[in-house]
DNA sequence: ATTGAAATTGATAAATCGTCTCAAAAAGAA
DNA sequence: TTCTTTTTGAGACGATTTATCAATTTCAAT
């Protein structure tokens, strides 16, 4: 028994559930995906390019994308590539950033996120992710 | 007397201190760029070609990143294409944006903005700047 | 005002990243 | 097995931004 049964299960019942077929390609990505806190398409690439050097980089795309509308994965513009981050491997979370030594402190609000859910519902939207990154001093650089 | 003294004098300390020249160019797109809240090398592209129909796009891309250097504007990676903030505007916004369409409302919300200070204060942190996107489907996306 | 080194420009080639196309292959229900 | 649908891989393609480079402009020193 898999150590990652509960995302191999959720991917499956969304497989099910929109009519997508189980493929080799598609577990040998969750497989490697489910090992990563985060990973871009282009490293999964190479990496997976040992166990299967035919595997396509649009299959890998195509793949991670099916991760975040199955929900196990974030995709997350950084710098110029795009991130996907394995949601289960870590909860949600957003950053306050020290613009002055660059330290990042992790951090929850459910209620910025409540908040959020009411601008987006007044908005007519339907919020899938968000990012927010509070920018200031830490106590230290302050003073 | 312009309206945006201040920044051009704060683009000009930046041109003498750094070995830079002061060109038609230059100032012709800063005169622009003070004009907006926030706007594309593309569209800033569109926009001038009325007053210069020889202006390159490779020189707003440039001018703008030197903008940002000069800590007049911030580059936001927006969708696919990146915006360049004015920061001396007041209209603080943050941003809902439609993954499927592409389309951006921009909103205002108090409470959220409380509350991002209370997860500074209780942090050590004094806020100086944020960034908030959420990202979804719009009423039309949904179906 | 003239000169000349250094910076800048515009046109366009190139790089980057991700999606699209489409014929062949695979999945999976019957 | 048969048959329909989905998926795949390879590369073309599109969008955005940067690099290249010869010609032009700036500006400080004559
Ligand atoms: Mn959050
Ligand atoms: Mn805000
Ligand atoms: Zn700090
Ligand atoms: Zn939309």
């Amino acid at each position: 028994m898999s150590k990652h049964q509960k995302e191999i299960t959720a991917l499956k019942e969304h497989l099910g559930k929109h009519q997508l077929k189980c493929t080799r390609q598609r577990e040998l990505i969750l497989d490697a995906f489910l090992k990563q806190e985060h990973i871009t398409a282009e490293a999964m690439y190479h990496q997976l390019a040992k166990k299967d050097p035919h595997l396509g980089l649009a299959t890998i795309y195509r793949t991670l994308n099916l991760f975040c509308e199955a929900g196990l994965a974030q995709a997350r513009h950084f710098g110029t590539q795009t991130q996907y981050d394995n949601v289960s491997h870590k909860g949600h979370h957003d950053h306050l950033i020290c613009t002055d030594c660059g330290k990042i402190v992790e951090f929850e609000n459910c209620d910025i996120e409540r908040l959020q859910e009411e601008v987006a519902a007044r908005n007519g939207f339907t919020i899938k992710t968000h990012r927010l990154e509070l920018y200031g001093l830490c106590s230290r650089c302050r003073h």
